[in-house]
DNA sequence: AGCCAGGACAAGT
DNA sequence: ACTTGTCATGGC
């Protein structure tokens, strides 16, 4: 069955190639097919509204979840129109949604992303899922997708993420066909502290931020930067403040002084739509000239 | 061919 | 407390 959701502040392209997620794929048709919560889904959209192609019902709240129904991005780009520049990248890419994605998977995920590039982090995580994940239950993926021809590519899209239950035990060479490089060993890390207990990733949501980054930060490999993307993207802590080497030139050229007070308690929404901005501009700084 | 990628870490000032 | 070299791999 088709669904539909609002398409208030909500566009797939701006979504989901901004850099939170790596596994939503673009059709040829301009529609999306991806898997996450162990669930295929494509998504296409119209001027009025994104449609869930094929989506099981009783998954739908799990959807608007995901795709974070409930928060007003149209208060939120308003609050920080008080700043002429964090207006300007937002009236670029006011269609972002911060996802809300599985803990675990945006760990594994943020740890292959550190000193890599955004193609090469796709294909690590599509190897890992094709070597450890489960085939996705969902039927054709072309059910209900209209008159696109010769189906929607499933290139390694076709299997779940693995759970850390899955990994468990694994070694850096178990993982060596993911040429991951010298992050193979920090994915194993995060796998032996999750699976022991030494990392609970349930008990981070009612932690505060700085609590939360302090316990991911004792797995090998995760820092500053990755603690607070996994705390962004999968556990919407909208004041975490992922600094990475875009953020971090904004920040000395534009903001010596720290992101304006329209910013604060959301800054991971203002730091996605200045690192899309910068990201989609070739890198061109944020002029203010009114 | 060479630079760099949504960094982290250890060693050296 | 800050700066630098290193890490493995491959996209552009």
């Amino acid at each position: 069955m088709d669904y539909e959701l609002k398409k208030n502040n909500f566009d797939l392209k701006q979504t989901f190639l901004c850099g939170q997620c790596f596994r939503w794929k673009e059709n040829a048709d301009g529609s999306f097919s991806g898997v996450a919560m162990g669930r295929r889904l494509t998504l296409s959209q119209r001027a009025d509204a994104i449609v869930l192609h094929g989506a099981n019902p009783a998954d739908l709240p799990l959807w608007e979840r995901y795709f974070d129904m409930d928060t007003d991005y149209g208060a939120l780009i308003e609050r920080f129109s008080a700043d002429p520049i964090l207006r300007r990248a937002a009236e670029c890419s006011p269609g972002i949604r911060i996802l809300r994605q599985e803990p675990f998977e945006t760990l594994i995920s943020f740890i292959i992303s550190q000193n890599n590039n955004i193609p090469r982090i796709s294909g690590i995580i599509t190897r890992l899922c094709e070597a450890f994940g489960d085939p996705t239950v969902g039927g054709d993926p072309c059910d209900g997708c209209g008159p696109s021809v010769g189906g929607y590519p499933l290139d390694g899209g076709e299997y779940s993420f693995p759970s850390a239950q899955r990994l468990r035990g694994i070694t850096p060479e178990d993982l060596a066909p993911l040429r991951a490089g010298f992050r193979a060993r920090y994915i194993c890390d995060a796998v032996e502290k999750v699976n022991s207990g030494a990392v609970d990733l349930e008990a981070l949501c009612s932690l505060s931020t700085d609590e939360a980054r302090a316990v991911l930060k004792t797995i090998t490999g995760v820092g500053d930067k990755v603690a607070d993307c996994v705390l962004l993207f999968a556990y919407h802590k909208l004041d975490a403040f992922p600094r990475d080497v875009w953020v971090k030139r904004i920040m000395s050229e534009l903001y010596p002084n720290g992101l304006p007070e329209c910013a604060l308690g959301a800054q991971g929404v203002a730091q996605q739509y200045l690192f899309d901005y910068v990201r989609n501009n070739n890198g061109l700084v944020l002029e203010t000239n009114a």
